[in-house]
DNA sequence: CCAGATTGGTTCAACCATGAACAATATTGT
DNA sequence: ACAATATTGTTCATGGTTGAACCAATCTGG
C-alpha cells in the first residue's frame, strides 16, 4: 500500500504522456518568459509590449480589437498599454475614417527601431535556448503548437 | 573566415526557424492557460494555485523556497498565495523542527481530493488540445521544452 | 563565543491583466 | 426612417505578481 516517501507518484494524469509533456511545454514557456523579461530590461520593454509591437508590426493598422484577439488579451488590455507606447512614441494610432469607433495601429520609425533591436536580443535567447535542437525538431515543435492553438480556437466558440 | 556577424542583414527574426517556431509555442501555452483558467473555475482554483498545488502533491514536505524555485516565481508569490489554500484547508504547513526558517507543505486530504479533480480536467484538456499529435510527437515535444528549461537554468547562474 | 554573512519567509508599494459596466458609433430589421 | 442591436474602445475596481526592504533563524570564521 504505502510507498516509499519520495515523490509521489500515484497512478493518475502524470501517466497521460500528453498531460507529462505538456507540463514541460508550461514550464518551459514561463521560463522564457522570465529571461526575456530580464534580456529587455535594458531597452525597457516588458514582455506585454513586445508582443504588441511584434503584432503591429506584422499587420500595420490593424484595430486594437484584432490586436486583442491575435494576442489573446482582453481589449482594456490593449486600451491600457497604449498610452504607455504612444507616449515613448514608438506606436501611432489614428481613428479610422469609415468608422469613427476603430483605432488603427502602426509602429514609428523609432518604434521599428527598437522593435528590431528587441528582435535581435530575443532571437538570440531563443538560438541558445533551442540550441539542442535541430530546425526539424523545431519545425515539428512548432507545428504541433499552431495545431493546438487552432484546436482551442474551435473549442472556445 | 572571419565575416562579420552581420548585424543588420536581411534576417527579419522571422526567418529564423527557432524563433518563428518558439512564437508558436508562446502562443500556445498562453491559449492553453486561459483555457485552464476557465475548465478550473467550477472547482474555483487558478492556473497559479494548480500549479503549486500539483508541485506539493509531487513532493510532500518541500518548503516554500523549494516550491518558488520549481515554479520558477518569487519567493513572495508563495507567501501571498499560502493563506488562501490554508483558508479553505486544501494546503497544511508546519515549521520545520531542524530549521525553525523554513515552513514545510503539504496536501490535506482535501486538497489531494480538489487536486485529483482538476488534474482530471487538466488531462481532459490536453488531451483534446493535442488530439492532433501522436504520443511520439508529444514526447519529442516535450523532451525539447525540458532540454530548454535545463539550459536556461544554466545561464541565469 | 560571537560578529558578520546567509538563508527562509513576510510585508509592502508598484505595476499588469481582467471582466463588467459604460459611451460612442455603426448595422440591421421592419 | 428609426428603434433595437452589435461592435469598438475606455473606465474602474479587483486580484495577481514582483522586487526591495525587512525580520528571524542559522551558519561561518575567527
Amino acid at each position: 500500500m504505502n510507498e516509499k516517501q519520495a515523490p509521489n507518484t500515484a497512478h493518475l494524469p502524470w501517466d497521460n504522456p500528453r498531460f507529462r509533456n505538456w507540463v514541460a511545454v508550461a514550464k518551459a514557456a514561463h521560463a522564457v518568459e522570465r529571461a526575456i523579461a530580464d534580456v529587455m530590461k535594458p531597452l525597457d520593454l516588458k514582455p506585454a509590449q513586445l508582443d504588441m509591437m511584434m503584432n503591429i508590426h506584422r499587420h500595420p493598422g490593424l484595430s486594437q480589437q484584432e490586436l486583442a484577439e491575435r494576442l489573446i488579451v482582453g481589449r482594456s488590455n490593449i486600451t491600457m498599454l497604449m498610452p504607455g507606447l504612444m507616449a515613448r512614441g514608438l506606436v501611432s494610432r489614428e481613428t479610422d475614417a469609415k468608422d469613427k469607433r476603430v483605432q488603427r495601429l502602426a509602429l514609428t520609425p523609432i518604434g521599428t527601431t527598437l522593435l528590431m533591436q528587441a528582435l535581435e536580443l530575443y532571437s538570440q535567447l531563443i538560438d541558445k535556448a533551442m540550441g539542442a535542437s535541430t530546425p526539424e525538431e523545431c519545425d515539428l515543435v512548432g507545428g504541433q503548437m499552431m495545431k493546438m492553438v487552432e484546436i482551442l480556437k474551435k473549442e472556445s466558440n
